[in-house]
DNA sequence: GTCGTAGTTCGATGAACGTCGATCTGCAGC
DNA sequence: GCTGCAGATCGACGTTCATCGAACTACGAC
């Protein structure tokens, strides 16, 4: 790792040179970046961030109905919200007669998770 | 944990009551839920995913002027996602004369760390 | 003082987001 | 067939976002 702290850039250089030569490069390339990215924003709401812990700290699936009531939106809203998850490959749903019911898809936090630790 | 998976709603209900009873709660209130999403929403773009996994990486204070040149944004640009980073408490910044030093707070993403864990 | 430079802030623009009510789609029961 | 319900999708609305160039601020050099 680059321990280089606090580079000085040197005055007096040639004029439209960059002020200090690059020496920090991203370990993460672009496309693990959108990866996580993706992942974070799907995360970025506070009302989705609670229907993944509801699904993973429950462990299996859950029914739409028993979602619906812990929140205070509409139920289109809620389904936006599950379509936005969905989308963003964290959780799956399965449809049984008129019941739908979703799950948490393993791992799908374990890169962002991984990344962050 | 509750363990109880598909949970089938009874048919043939009162008309009017809820299709089955809440039996899933989020572990996480609603004040966590909007402090982790807003760290998450930082997160959620790939240019700040990468400003930060930069500045994590390096372990110091890194000079904007290093930071511009890695990216195919403006440097207003730049800015304005460095401020958001600011906003969310993830990063903080320090003037030295002409330049900016900027560097991850100490466990700023240690509570999504380990929510995601 | 003036001049140039690093970085932030401003203003505008187009895209994406969160929310809602209304509509549509399947399925169960009759 | 028809009716009623669970859930998804649609259309619209206002808000927030990412991006840019331009203007501004603060500092060093002279």
């Amino acid at each position: 790792m680059n321990v280089d702290l606090q580079l000085e850039p040197k005055t007096k250089r040639a004029a439209g040179a960059p002020c200090c030569e690059p020496v920090v490069y991203p370990d993460v390339d672009r496309e693990k970046a959108i990866r996580l990215a993706d992942v974070a924003k799907a995360l970025g709401d506070p009302i989705r961030l609670q229907l993944v812990d509801v699904l993973r700290k429950h462990a299996g699936k859950v029914c739409v109905c028993e979602l619906v009531p812990l929140f205070d939106v509409s139920q289109s809203t809620l389904s936006h919200h599950l379509k936005k998850l969905r989308d963003a490959g964290i959780v799956d749903s399965e449809r049984q007669g008129l019941w739908a019911y979703y799950y948490v898809l393993p791992d799908a936090l374990g890169e962002l998770h991984a990344w962050l630790g």
